[in-house]
RNA sequence: GCGCGGGUGAUGGAAUCGGUAGACAUGAGAGACUUAAAAUCUCUUGGCCGCAAGGUCGUGCGGGUUCAAGUCCCGCCCCGCGCACCA
């Protein structure tokens, strides 16, 4: 009997599958589309990682799954080239980025097509391709035009090891995302895209986007939406006014000070002479004081006294004005009203300096605990809106304010507006030319791609510039307006720009006239099933954010560029730990399959391993498991293929284990649950296993085994192909339909009733299929065990459920 | 602190609609084959009592609803992830 050998069948089934180019797919509004992919990927030098492994094998499954059911599947790949760690290897060796990304993909694409992956390479992209980045400066000047990207002075994260300004999304817990190292905060000029004017759009989708909850938790969270007042409070004996944002505009009356961020522009001018110096004094250590202090305090409050007072607009008294860190800039209006009879922060704040303290909702008696409560109840000290209850004195106070003009309602979002220039070499430059007389113009469309010139030393100076401000002839050029001389901008894109169009040139890879044809990609997107396990909010709401305006400007017909996000677990090492180099306990997924486990085995049993929606941790021991399956199901079909096809036995039995099987796997496929699909499969082939003992008829085994591999191709493709080819079709997998089951085959000719006692499992009974109702009551009240527990009492009730189950109380 | 997940055998997990808890796999044990081992095949495997039939307990803890609860409700505990002085 021939051995099962990966490692022949795989590369000669990638070899059939590539030469009949049989993923390449074109556009036919005839067939039913499928759009599968995963997070493309940065083509590190390191190689393919599990996690690699486990997301591309989700979308190989899928994509499987459904070209057997004859539907039109794309299936791309890419690769998100620009980033650090290309530019910092530039930097220490002085080879071009270029090149060494090029090496790496070549590496990544032959380990992917190792996988057995089913992709059309036809439409393969690279975002620091010049035919791929000239569409990204392209929408870049779209976005300008529409004044959405524009130039603003700040101050922003900046790390000081990369050198480079880092996004909000880019700082975890006060350092930077790539090197660990501590952020710090710098002014300067910087590019944005206005993602906020689109905070309210991206927050009303959420709900219906078919993606894991906790990613729509943690998107609705960031965009963090809060409905309150902005409420103007009288700077005493002057015309100012300060304007705070509150939510809880019905605790007013309780407003017993106000309190600045140090960064407010009313900060320093409201200190009286006697409070200059400690406020001056204040204030520049709080600036200078990092954000990451700032978060990681102890929660101590700190603050000065302006000497300065304001007057509370509802209860006309005169409060004192603060300054304290505790009140962030970028947030509402960056001044509060404090209340500290009702809010924990102002509450801490006021004990420790002596602050008064108004309580004006009343406490629910039950609640005995001193000091601050911040619930709901009825309204107290607060004038003509005692009594009423703190839920609608939110509106009626609001009202209140407004025909008096010192307030009104108002929306705040925590989201900022998305920070792009990097002050880095390799990304795709800002397409802008500053000009003494035109500001800042964008290249025109027929100059583009603004294409990244080869440079001597990759390394930034560490003067707030990439190093191409040193590629002089570079970066003089002339103004596209006037003709005079002018200068490039020398900030490149954040990364994520590139990346949060891809999935729409896919759709269109090769076109040099437009980003796309909106024809293509209106056939095509939104993608059916996107996969990955990373980029929870930054990538997954850029790419949103985008396909929000490219509909806006009539480029797609859709504006949600992801139907159903598959967001799946990671794969730790055998221990339970996170892998990593440094402690050697690293599974490399290309040694498995050259170990002799092969790609089926790796690809199946990362998808055994549980839901994929969870962490796991590798275990040598179960994909031997599972390659002991692949063998089995192997040798089962060469001993049918091999044998004289005589039957005694049960064709039923076949027939019925194998409609139910055809059943659960595509049910499970359905929910994505490929970890029971793949025990079903099991089960199938343990009982085949059973029921061969009595022999092979050639008709139903024949089925039966071809099912089986019609099945199995998902998980296993080669497997798959090489027995589908042994049993006698000439045609592949992908073009045979995906079975269909009948459900009168499955059920059997007795069914198992339940037979409970109060309950209580006491007995099972093996009817007829059609066996009535009282017969089985009859049936199962006479079962000696029932007997033994019902006794001579009679039974007060009884309970059937249809082809289940008798309880019987007593 | 807030939000979102989750807690089931020795282990990963299954139980899709409230109806046999523990599928499948790993590990462990026994047997067959073998000079032997590996591989392969077969069987057993939640705890306790029992020769067995069977009983009894059992899905983090405490209550509740129901003929029936891993599943629904209330209150707690623990673990993971995300956000975190956002007024």
């Amino acid at each position: 009997m021939k051995r099962y050998n990966p490692s022949e069948i795989e590369p000669k089934w990638q070899q059939i599958w590539e030469d009949q180019k049989v993923n390449v797919v074109v556009a036919n509004p005839e067939k039913q589309k499928i759009y599968v992919s995963g997070m493309f990927p940065y083509p590190s030098g390191a190689g393919m990682h599990t996690g690699h492994a486990f997301s591309y094998s989700i979308v190989d499954a899928i994509a499987r799954f459904h070209r057997q059911h004859g539907r039109n599947v794309l299936n791309p790949m890419g690769w998100d080239t620009f980033g650090l760690p290309a530019e910092n290897y530039a930097i220490k060796t002085g080879t071009a980025p270029a090149v060494v990304t090029a090496q790496n993909i070549e590496n990544f694409k032959k380990q992917f097509k190792r996988m057995g992956v089913s992709i059309d390479w036809s439409r393969e992209l690279n975002t620091s391709d010049p035919e791929y980045y000239r569409w990204t400066q392209w929408i870049f000047t779209k976005l300008f035009e529409r004044g959405l990207a524009y130039q603003k002075e700040s101050m922003q994260w900046w790390c000081p090891v990369d050198k480079t300004v880092l996004a909000n999304e880019q700082v975890e817990g006060g350092h930077c995302w790539r090197c660990g190292s501590e952020v710090e905060k710098k002014s300067m000029k910087q590019w944005f895209f206005r993602i906020t004017n689109y905070a309210e759009q991206l927050l009303v989708e959420i709900p219906d986007l078919d993606w894991p909850q906790k990613i729509k938790t943690a998107q609705t969270n960031w965009i963090g939406k809060s409905q309150g007042a902005e409420i103007e409070f009288k700077i005493n004996e002057s015309e100012d006014i300060i304007t705070v944002f509150s939510t809880r505009p019905d605790t007013l009356f309780g407003a017993t000070f106000v309190v600045l961020a140090p960064e407010h522009p009313l900060s320093k001018q409201l200190a009286t002479k006697d409070m200059l110096d400690a406020v001056d004094e204040y204030i520049t250590k709080a600036v200078k004081k990092s954000e990451i202090e700032r978060m990681n305090d102890t929660r101590e409050k700190t603050g000065v006294f302006t000497g300065s007072y304001a007057i509370n607009p509802a209860s006309g008294q005169k409060v004192p004005i603060w300054i304290a860190d505790y009140v962030l800039s970028g947030y509402g209006t960056g001044a509060i009203m404090a209340v500290p009879a009702h809010d924990e922060r102002d509450f801490a704040f006021a004990e420790k300096y002596n602050l008064p303290i108004i309580e004006v909702i009343e406490k629910p008696t039950d609640d005995t605990e001193a000091g601050m409560y911040h619930g709901e109840g009825p309204l107290i000290n607060s004038d003509r809106f005692d009594g009423t209850s703190s839920s609608d004195a939110r509106e009626e106070i609001v009202a209140w304010l407004e025909e008096q003009g010192t307030g009104h309602s108002q929306i705040t979002y925590k989201m900022r507006d998305w920070l792009i220039s990097r002050q880095r070499y390799w990304g795709a430059p800002i397409p802008i030319i500053h000009c003494d007389e035109h500001g800042a113009v964008a290249v025109p469309e027929d100059q583009l791609p603004v294409v990244l010139p080869v440079i001597e030393d990759y390394a930034p100076k560490g003067d707030g510039l990439s190093a191409l401000a040193a590629a002089s002839d570079w970066v003089n050029t002339t103004c596209p307006t006037c003709g005079r001389p002018a200068k490039r901008e020398t900030d490149t894109l954040d990364g994520y720009a590139c990346s949060s169009w891809y999935l729409l040139r896919y759709a269109d890879p090769k076109n040099a006239e437009q980003a796309w044809d909106p024809k293509a990609v209106n056939y095509w997107n939104p993608v059916d099933y996107y996969v990955g396990g990373d980029h929870a909010v930054a990538h997954l709401l850029y790419v949103r954010f985008w396909t929000h305006v490219f509909n806006e400007m009539g480029l797609t017909d859709f504006k949600e560029p992801v139907k159903k996000l598959i967001y799946h677990g990671y794969i730790n090492a055998e221990d339970g730990t996170k892998m990593s180099k440094s402690k050697g306990n690293v599974i490399d997924p290309l040694d498995i399959i050259n170990q002799g486990y092969g790609a089926d085995s790796l690809r199946t049993y990362v998808l055994f391993m549980g839901p994929i929606e969870l962490d796991a941790a590798w275990s040598s021991k179960s994909i031997a498991g599972v390659y002991r399956f692949l063998n089995r199901v192997w040798v089962l079909a060469q001993e049918y293929i091999e044998s004289d096809k005589s039957f005694m036995g049960n064709d039923t039995a076949v027939t019925r284990i194998q409609h139910k099987t055809i059943r659960r796997v595509t049910e499970d496929f359905n929910r994505l649950s490929f970890n029971t699909a793949i025990s079903a499969l099991m089960e199938y082939t343990n009982e085949l296993y059973k029921l061969k003992v009595d022999g092979f008829s050639t008709e139903v085994w024949g089925e039966a085994l071809n099912v089986l591999m019609q099945l199995i191709a998902p998980f296993a493709p080669h497997l798959s192909e090489e027995l589908n080819r042994e049993l006698g079709s000439e045609i592949l997998v992908q073009d045979i339909p995906w079975p269909i089951w009948d459900d009168s085959l499955i059920i059997d000719e007795t069914i198992t009733i339940i037979v409970q006692v109060n309950g209580k499992l006491r007995a099972k009974l093996e009817v007829a299929k059609d066996l009535g109702e009282a017969e089985i009551k009859a049936l199962a009240l006479a079962e000696e065990n029932v007997q033994a527990f019902v006794g001579n009492k009679k039974p007060a009730k009884v309970i059937y459920v249809p082809s289940r189950l008798v309880n019987i109380v007593v």
